[in-house]
DNA sequence: CGTTTGCTTGACAGGACTCAACGGATGTGG
DNA sequence: CCACATCCGTTGAGTCCTGTCAAGCAAACG
């Protein structure tokens, strides 16, 4: 983790149209960057940890992260992926509770971090902001509903199928089709909720099938239409 | 479900001081009456089903009532659970989606509707309700995620320890440690992520272990430490 | 009082996890 | 630049948990 000397402007931001700070007229920007600390974190790092106390919310500039808890068992679950203009952290903010989550980067990343009291005096002077927290909260809930349910009631194979939807969904397709996010074997499986092996023979099912192509790290879709019917996802 | 021709005035409302509307000042509570509806709905029937449109939010004034969501199977997954004084229905309305889960009462029930312009309008007077629903929000996808991990990594056993724990916490006991609430087995089974028959069976283990005592639909808990042990329950 | 719904138990099959072993990739330090 | 160590990915074997199917019984309901 390094702390950058020269802190990022929201006003220059690439992400900012898809951030919570996107309805803030651009002349007023600027409040957001009061108080700022910028930080750059190496893939493996973690931005905070479970069990600790939020002091402010972190907005993502560049690179991507996954927001996983503990179980009681030591083993990990990835709750929620967030890549750049995505905000962290704010959901304990929130509500006054501590971290049930730890967020860690799969990449170099860049983060801005808003402290609690700028935060606060943001929703005051920008009534459109908390709008925006909160259609970002309710919107995250109704993705972990969906998520609760398909870990209830999908098999591991549905669900594995339903993840590499997801993460495209999320992340994007690189020119030739692959996963634009590099995340191991046990990062995989830790986000359907399986075990490694588990993960490892539904992935080479699905190559032997022609859904998939691996190619190392590398996962290459090559029919997306049956990943959604194997996956059964709605819509 | 009764349209009910009096409605209830929220100055009166025995479950306000635990409603997102308890910071508002008692002289200006009555603007919350403003254009409300209310309805009384017997055990069964349902306040608003998956895929509609929200108009508005309920505020349940007495009763209890199940949010749940029906998988590709048609199997349901109930995501959480209401009793007076919570909110049902904002999620969706917030994050301006359809419903994703239908809402189902438990109990004889009476709710207060409050549309969506008179919400909207009472966000801009009251700057501090729109706090109140983050709050909200952002606790609920904390239990949520709480459930993902569960859900995940627990097994059946752990899992219906856990939630009978849950269920006390969340409706209480009766005099004699009965758990407050009356659910069918399938319910039951829902709640727990799991099959009716596998509940069944992990219940009558419970009752031979002498965590709990089955009476009827009635589940006395005999020993809650035995189950938080059982359920590995942090904290 | 018949019909339907819910509860319970048994038998069975199969999915998914665990354990173990091995080769390859990756990374580190001398 | 090489040797070593560690991590990661993969495969096989075995077990057990958990879901499904079927049937009987009790309870609720109109």
């Amino acid at each position: 983790m390094k702390k950058l000397a020269d802190t990022f402007h929201c006003a220059d931001c690439k992400a900012r149209h898809r951030s919570v700070f996107n309805q803030i007229p651009l002349d007023a920007v600027d409040e957001v960057d009061v108080g700022k600390t910028c930080f750059q974190f190496k893939r493996g790092e973690s931005i905070f940890y479970e069990g600790h106390t939020p002091q402010g919310v972190y907005c993502i500039e560049t690179g991507k992260v996954k927001i996983y808890r503990t179980g009681p068992d030591g083993k990990d679950q990835i709750v929620r992926l967030a890549r750049e203009g995505d905000m962290v952290g704010y959901r304990s903010l929130l509500s006054g509770e501590k971290y049930s989550s730890t967020a860690s980067c799969l990449d170099e990343t860049t983060v801005c971090f808003v402290p609690k009291t700028q935060l606060m005096s943001l929703f005051a002077q920008q009534s459109c902001l908390s709008m925006r927290f909160m259609q970002q909260a309710c919107h995250e809930l109704g993705e972990a509903g969906k998520l609760i349910t398909n870990l209830a009631q999908k098999s591991v194979r549905e669900r594995m199928a339903e993840m590499l939807l997801m993460l495209k969904e999320t992340f994007g397709l690189t020119e030739d089709n692959a996963l634009d996010v590099r995340l191991s074997r046990e990062e995989l499986s830790t986000l359907a909720g399986t075990a490694t092996e588990s993960c490892i023979r539904v992935l080479s099912d699905f190559q032997q099938e022609g859904m998939i192509r691996l190619d190392g790290k590398r996962i290459v879709l090559q029919s997306i239409p049956q990943l959604v019917r194997t996956g059964r996802v709605e819509e």
